[in-house]
DNA sequence: TAGAAAGTCGAAAACGATTTCGGAGTTTTC
DNA sequence: GAAAACTCCGAAATCGTTTTCGACTTTCTA
């Protein structure tokens, strides 16, 4: 491997003027600075990075810190489309990307000790248990460190606008002529509180009254905790006419339940979902939900800690990323339950 | 940050020492390679991995190399997969992983060039066209390289078998009762060879005539390549009774553009897919499909990549994995056309 | 034309580890 | 009781950069 002392003999000078040369420093002449350089693609050298990180204590690394303890991390997709936004908008500035851990080769660490090993500039949280207290050392560290869909005091954020998004799928439905709506909810997280404050605006405005048993817990994203949480809503009787799900992938399930019991989506029941991924246009017919912004989602959180690190200022801040409606065909106007409307057709 | 410098002072012993204590050597005494290690958790050390790389000359990083143009690299359901059984392994063994792009903060590099600067210790190459020059250039560097799906003489290749996946489900399509089957086929690569290797075979074996009419090209797993392929083989006429696609999502793809032309499936037209990816248990009905083991594919990539690098022999090899039918429920026998079988009622 | 200012360059220290080699001290061997 | 063998440790070199500071040239200014 070819080094600037490679290069600076090449040349007759010294190292320490190839490494000006090569990073633009203002006292190398125009002459010199050509040559090496000139000389330096001739040899075809490439930079350590190593040894420049050593002194200048910067890797270009960002760390990439997700749950992958369900061993679907980097398959949730969610995350995964987030993830290729933090990866795009981190290479365009020169930043590579690590993924952080508690375990390296059979030795437990905590996510903080991982990053220091490595040196890694920052960090981009997503899709995590943000109770961890590994999390929240890492938070509380020197590091820059940027949170999406999750709101603390000293760390940049990036947030969809779940407020809004639970608040126009629900005053959709209502505008579909629903009044019996469940929302599933995933962990009870900042998300989940934001969103169920949105969904409780659109009833209020509806004058619809707000009952507990528009609530139903379910875990986040896992297929089997989506089906209990639609066993569960069969098995309590009296079938609310729309069912909003946290996210896609329960939706589908949550549909593929309800089917299996014999109730039609959408003629019985009305669905929607949330995230907007993919597969949500891949089923029949396409799912109703929210879309959110991932990649733009991921690219911001990306933007956000690089500018920290560049700046090395860490003043928390939050960026809210817009959400928009997708109308599918999991939803339409509830059945005419009882015969309500035929004394209006005699009229 | 402590350095062993730190340790060294704090127990009156030289770096070198708090070196080799910390690194299990035998020269140094039970009693201060005890005294060492109580004092380097007490001062919280973290050993720098740069500094330590730049003298071992091995950074513990495994670079992933995949196609990234299309801008759904990682969200390409059966990468991600891939991808994470890759990082899995590679946890488990200490190593990082480093994505590797041909372009970093603006300056265009080589992708050897980018794994040179970050002293990559070996290569997972996985879903990329092996065409490009500069992948070749890399799978002829000194780097172990491993490749999935893809087979050279000189790098480690992890692939599924291929023949036996196209030959398994022609078989089964077979076994239903087609004739005119129709295999909708990706790139030109090896992986396509094969599969068409495993589709005559089974052709054959049932006595059943090649044509030229039973390949359709179609680029990878695209949603527009998909749907034009289907919309050739309705415009060209004479409908085959079933149709298997390259991967599963191009089997969805698929579907949904016959279906928009009236076509039922799996009523008028029977039609598997290939990888056996979550989405495939979405749809209804169930996708008919075969199985890869992604995540093994992942991880013996992953694996082989290490031991390439820690033996420092770089000989190529071959690992296939199995693949294994799912018998969905987009496949059936086909429709009788004719009255051919009435004669036999009259029996 | 002397002195100041600007422009170039290099020696050397630093970053934080690993590793070689030899020396000092201790124990074993004959 | 001396030589040989073994233990334990540290000085110093090394990896490939960056960066400071002083020295030397050249150009400018009065």
């Amino acid at each position: 491997m070819v080094t600037i002392y490679d290069i600076a003999k090449a040349c007759g000078c010294s190292s320490a003027t190839v490494s000006k040369a090569l990073n633009n420093y203002p006292d190398v002449s125009a002459k010199t600075r050509e040559k090496i350089l000139k000389k330096a693609k001739e040899l075809g050298f490439v930079p350590n990075l190593q040894a420049r990180a050593l002194i200048t204590n910067k890797t270009w690394n960002i760390g990439v810190l997700f749950e992958d303890k369900s061993h679907s991390g980097l398959t949730h997709y969610f995350f995964s489309q987030v993830l290729q936004g933090v990866k795009e908008q981190a290479e365009e500035k020169g930043y590579d990307i690590t993924f952080i851990s508690k375990n390296l080769g059979g030795v437990e660490m905590t996510y903080l000790e991982h990053c220091n090993r490595r040196k890694i500039d920052g960090v981009v949280i997503a899709c995590i248990d943000f109770e961890d207290p590994q999390v929240t050392e890492l938070m509380e560290s020197d590091l820059p460190v940027v949170a999406i869909d999750f709101i603390t005091s000293h760390i940049g954020s990036i947030v969809s606008d779940n407020v809004k998004g639970l608040y126009e799928i629900t005053k959709y439905m209502i505008s579909l002529g629903h009044k019996d709506i469940v929302y599933v909810y995933g962990h009870e997280t900042h998300v989940t509180e934001e969103r169920i404050r949105g969904f409780r605006k659109a009833l209020d405005e509806a004058s619809i009254p707000f009952s507990e048993r528009m609530l139903v817990k379910s875990k986040y994203s896992e297929r089997e905790d989506s089906e209990e949480a639609v066993e569960y809503i069969i098995k309590r009787g009296n079938l609310p006419t729309a069912i909003i799900f946290p996210d896609d992938c329960a939706a589908i399930w949550g549909i593929k339940t309800l089917r299996s019991h014999g109730i039609k989506v959408p003629e019985d029941i009305s669905v929607a979902g949330f995230d907007g991924v993919e597969i949500g246009e891949m089923v029949y017919p396409r799912l109703t939900t929210m879309r959110q912004d991932t990649s733009r989602l991921g690219k911001e959180a990306s933007l956000r800690c690089i500018q920290m690190i560049e700046t090395k200022v860490h003043n928390p801040t939050m960026t809210t990323i817009g959400v928009e409606l997708i109308e599918g065909g999991t939803a339409m106007p509830p059945r005419e339950k009882d015969v309500i409307l035929k004394p209006k057709k005699k009229n």
